[in-house]
RNA sequence: GGUCCCUUCGUCUAUCGAGUUAGGACGCCAGGUUUUCAACCUGGAGAGAGGGGUUCGACUCCCCUAGGGACUGCCA
């Protein structure tokens, strides 16, 4: 929806409340190759955007910023769309990809070059490097002497189109997080708006496609908070309106510093591939940074409700691993079982384990037994294998270590009650195991330990009936068998 | 170097000048329960970076210092 640059200065922002999406397509970190990855920063900026729209009632809105073509690969915004799409923020129109409006740019740049207020540079890259030096050293920011000549005097050379911004004077950004932000001018440069080769950069690109788009609020990173007095400038330059800004404080790892490899994880494709639920990723990263109350853990619907920019802190928060993973337990034992069975077929998979169609259902009934201790969808994988073993089971040493003569007997004689159990389930096998017991006047922890070694193989498992349920009838006799019948 | 942002328990945060032992959550510690690992129940320790102001009164407003961070590209 390009509402086309005609929109006179001045006027009222369209009571649309649209936002956009800011997107990196490539590293910001490395130049390249593109690594193909959505950073959870950029993943929670997503968030907080469809939040405001839903909460609004206005759009969400995602625009890939591809102005750099080199960097720009088809892979790394496959990354972008798989990672929103898991993440369950699907935007409201088709993206707009910046690369391909560079008309719509370069005519908004004629425009100021008629209005004054962008000029033709032509300083060499030498004269720039000694600019640079120079303003640094005297602490004042880079100004070209080609700002003041007459275009008479230009050279047959190439040149950057720069913004024309005010000497004095001071802009003001109203953040809606950050509140009343002031820079002097005689600190803003005049930033490049085209290249030599003719080609947009980004702020220029930016500011015209949040116009053209009818953008009214801008939700992006910290980082972007400098660039917002320069972007001012250009609305200025333009004759624009500007948006409402708010600038979100940055996600850092957990000890504070910049988030990267060494923390784990910083792709949403991470946390997916470590056993994340994008619903327990949406609680999460809502929580880091914004919040309501004393309310931990909410809806989607809740979110959307509560929402509100003004309550965003304006400080940066810290990636801690312990909440996510109470967080994704608590989801895990929220979820319906079929879902997680499908997930857990798939890490098993992965892992090379064979996993037959007539799992499904064993997998099924085995989740809700042992989800409660699981953190993450690796965890409960971890949690089921025990029913995915074929028999015979091989017992490491410490089951047979438990198999002594006595032990052997009874369970040969709990095998004898539990195939006459005609009601296998939960509670009729918790009674029938404690009549067991009480039968063979010893204690439950005489023959259990032994009893769960036999079924699960050594490997984790639910309390003695729920095992015995999640393996169902004819196979905990058979494993019971197995071991029984083995070298006895 | 310059510009800008940030600073409450270990972590995320509540408290939006005067009802507080500064609340909650995760984590942590202790105890309970117990057929593994968990889960679960009970209890506990734990914070306003430092220094100045403003005010009858400050965690809350202002200034300074310290410490973190972002930007300072013909990257986004």
């Amino acid at each position: 929806m390009l509402r086309g640059a005609a929109q006179a200065p001045g006027a009222p922002l369209p009571q649309l409340h649209e936002n956009r999406c800011p997107t990196d397509p490539s590293s910001p970190v490395s130049p390249r190759p593109p690594t193909g990855m959505m950073h959870i920063g950029t993943a929670r900026t997503a968030l907080f955007n469809w939040l405001y729209a839903r909460h609004t009632g206005g759009k969400f809105l995602l625009r890939i910023e591809d102005t750099d073509r080199e960097r720009s690969t088809a892979e790394a915004v496959q990354v972008i769309f798989d990672g929103l799409k898991w993440l369950g923020l699907e935007a409201d129109e088709a993206p707009v990809f910046q690369a391909g409006r560079a008309d719509r740019h370069r005519a908004a740049v004629d425009q100021m070059l008629a209005r004054g207020s962008a000029y033709r540079d032509y300083m060499t890259p030498e004269e720039l490097e000694a600019e640079r030096e120079l303003a640094r050293a005297e602490g004042r920011v880079i100004r070209s002497p080609w700002r003041d000549l007459s275009p008479n005097d230009a050279p047959d050379r190439p040149f950057v189109v720069r913004l024309k911004a005010p000497l004095d004077g001071e802009t003001v950004i109203d953040d809606q997080v950050k509140g009343e932000v002031r820079f002097q001018n005689q600190n803003l440069d005049d930033l490049i708006l085209l290249r030599t080769d003719g080609t947009p950069t980004y702020n220029l690109a930016v500011v015209v496609d949040d116009h053209e788009m009818g953008v009214t609020h801008v939700i992006r990173g910290d980082d972007h908070l400098n660039n917002a007095a320069r972007q001012t400038l250009i609305y200025q330059g333009l004759g624009w309106a500007a948006p409402v800004w708010a600038h979100l404080p940055l996600i850092h790892g957990p000890d504070g510093a910049k988030l990267s490899k060494r923390h784990g994880a910083q792709a949403v494709s991470e946390f997916d591939a470590m056993g994340y639920l994008p619903e327990a990723m949406r609680n999460y990263l809502a929580k880091l940074g914004w919040g309501h109350g004393d309310d931990e853990i909410f809806s989607d619907e809740q979110a959307i409700a509560w929402f509100d920019i003004k309550d965003v802190v304006s400080a940066p928060a810290r990636l801690d691993w312990d909440k996510l993973n109470h967080l994704n337990n608590h989801y895990i034992r929220l979820a319906e079982p079929a879902r997680l069975a499908g997930l857990v077929v798939d890490i098993h998979k992965s892992r090379d384990l064979k996993v037959r169609e007539a799992a499904l259902p064993v997998l099924e009934r085995t989740i809700p037994l042992v989800r409660d201790g699981a953190k993450t969808m690796l965890e409960l994988a971890d949690a089921t294998v025990f029913v995915l073993k074929h028999r015979p089971l091989e017992l490491p040493e410490k089951v047979q270590g438990l198999l002594t003569e006595e032990t052997r007997g009874r369970l040969s004689r709990l095998r004898d009650r539990l195939a006459d159990e005609a009601d296998w389930a939960v509670p009729a096998l918790e009674q029938s195991i404690r009549g067991f017991a009480e039968a063979e006047g010893v204690g439950i922890g005489k023959f259990g330990p032994a009893l769960r070694g036999v079924l699960s193989g050594g490997s984790p498992a639910p309390d003695l009936a729920g095992t015995l349920v999640s393996l169902g009838k004819d196979e905990s006799l058979g494993r019971l068998n197995d071991a029984l019948s083995d070298g006895a």
